[in-house]
DNA sequence: TTGAAAGCGCTAACAA
DNA sequence: TTGTTAGCGCTTTCAA
């Protein structure tokens, strides 16, 4: 084929010119094909295919109001959790001949609230979010605009928001425990800021299990703060954490990533893992079970988490669900050694 | 705040309305605020924020005739190469200001074509596709509209489209060179289908190279078709590869995942690596140096491709040009074992 | 079965 | 500086 100069698009009306009907005409052999008559639907087809005629959207949605769009918006699509998480979305959504919008808020508040804009502007039917910040009152006003909201990976703070939700603190303190059982009486926790609500559930959740355990928690736990929840940040933290006087024995990462930078890091230095440093990461993504060092790690349900998020935001009676689901720690190498 | 129940959205003529000007002016406050004396601004302004109104992008859209927004559909969004992609597009596009649809045709053609109209359909400013076909000439037709078209991760077959790439014949018969030269004399390739060009390539490359070093490809290659290019692929591959009478003595994949689910399976059958198996990967992802053990692997510049395919997108003369970037075969020891 | 026409919300040209 | 208005491309009455 040859590539013809880029041009105007052709328009319905100019379907309707070269077919020799009217406009409605060709909006019906669109929409409502068998209030046509088939020559004249012949006719039409065969104009929209000569002229390669493609309706423009926003046209169609400016008059319809709203189309079958939803937006997500995660913390970081090159997390294997997340895009887990985004495929569950993705398969629920098209069941209902749904596409996805998908953007990454690199846990910054104002590119969230950017891609939340545009995908108001575009008139989606709704958005699920891991909001970035602990505040949802913006959510809660998109919510008030018409929006169907879903709060991802984050229980609902009100009444008024859906949510899917994974226990934080229950996996965090799941993790914990195992860990005091094998002996650990000094842990340390690479997490991220807590402004993002896993983070801040996850240290609870860490505090919970060693006070009920009977240990001092300021004195077994050193939180360590890291910038990026990734390797990067990983390697970062645990550089900290060599670095510490009296060194702990263990080290709980905030999601698999940071422990993979954390693996690596204290590779590096030739600290054997377990015996050295006992590691533990969180998410149990696809890779954990075969790290150098299998790793220990929190699971949960990524694919029902976007399947369940986007069940509700389908759903016909737009009714105010919180759902949480129970992590499930997942015992390797990383914390057990060789055996 | 209290929910209020959901109504009509605030359009721009509600705003005008309560600030009392015309329409238009409430336009220009938005467009070309100095236009506007500081005082009906003022009152246009609060009338904004009081009806929280946001401009209808689909009708704004409508009116300027295109937009800020780019779409990029890879193969698996849950690949962390197309990831890795993704992220340098989008830091590409963030200096422009504009926003990325990001999507995913799971390499079949059918996914493909939807979201590209769908992005058509809204008026996207151009797209960036890894096709999952050879066939390009839906782009072409796409292109010949006015949208602009950069094949991802795909030498460009025609002269009329743009494209970034990397040589994957050069990748793949890298990694059969230091195979030869490490002994090997019979290789399986789990791969893809030839329908999606980078298996074609990499398939091709192999060959290349065998046939150089003087090796029948017929009898030293033995190909393995996976339906898909992931970690279960990688798996039962695998399978097939370990019942083969005439057991190959090392295992190329076509991608790193693919190479998670065959170590995960060598190990499972007890075959150690690389003495009873040598295994390359392709990609080389985050974990492949952190894995039981550490993978061989082709790394390829993935945030460059990425970034360089949005700058194509947005170049303002529009030229066609064609990227390729060159591959690095990283050695580690899952082909060379310890040491 | 088909056509005419109104109008979705916005921008931009033009007028006042 | 502000207002008026045409029109982007489409769907959907309502009439013929």
């Amino acid at each position: 084929m040859t590539t013809t100069a880029p041009r105007r698009r052709a328009s319905i009306s100019d379907v309707a010119r070269l077919a020799k009907v009217s406009v409605g005409t060709v909006s019906n052999v669109l929409n409502r094909p068998d209030r046509v008559s088939p020559t004249t639907r012949e006719r039409v087809l065969a104009a929209i295919d000569d002229l390669a005629f493609v309706p423009n959207g926003s046209a169609r949605q400016l008059r319809a109001g709203t189309i079958t769009t939803a937006g997500a918006i995660v913390l970081d699509v090159s997390n294997p959790f997340f895009t887990d998480v985004a495929r569950g979305i993705e398969d629920r959504l098209e069941e209902a001949d749904y596409t996805l919008m998908l953007a990454s808020s690199d846990e910054n508040p104002e590119r969230e609230a950017r891609y939340l804009r545009l995908f108001e502007e575009h008139g989606v039917q709704g958005v699920m979010v891991v909001p970035a910040t602990p505040d949802v009152e913006h959510l809660e006003t998109l919510r008030g605009r018409g929006l169907r909201v879903v709060l991802l990976d984050r229980p609902s703070p009100v009444d008024t928001l859906s949510s899917v939700a994974v226990d934080d603190r229950a996996g965090a303190a799941a993790a914990a425990r195992h860990l005091v059982e094998l002996g650990h009486e000094r842990i340390a926790f690479l997490n991220g800021p807590h402004t993002i609500r896993q983070c801040a559930d996850r240290s609870a959740g860490l505090h919970d299990a060693l006070v009920e355990l009977g240990l001092d928690p300021d004195r077994a736990l050193v939180e360590i703060t890291i910038p990026t929840l990734n390797a990067d940040g990983g390697q970062g933290g645990t550089e900290q954490v060599l670095a510490l006087a009296d060194r702990p024995t263990a080290t709980m990462c905030v999601n698999d990533l940071t422990a993979l930078g954390a693996l690596r890091t204290l590779r590096a230095a030739g600290v054997p893992v377990p015996s050295g440093m006992a590691v533990v990461g969180y998410d149990d993504v696809a890779f954990a079970g075969e790290l150098a060092t299998p790793l220990t790690s929190v699971r949960q349900p990524t694919h029902q988490l976007g399947h369940r998020a986007a069940d509700l935001l389908l759903d016909p009676d737009d009714a105010v669900v919180q759902v949480t689901f129970q992590p499930e720690l997942v015992v390797r190498e990383s914390t057990t050694g060789v055996g």
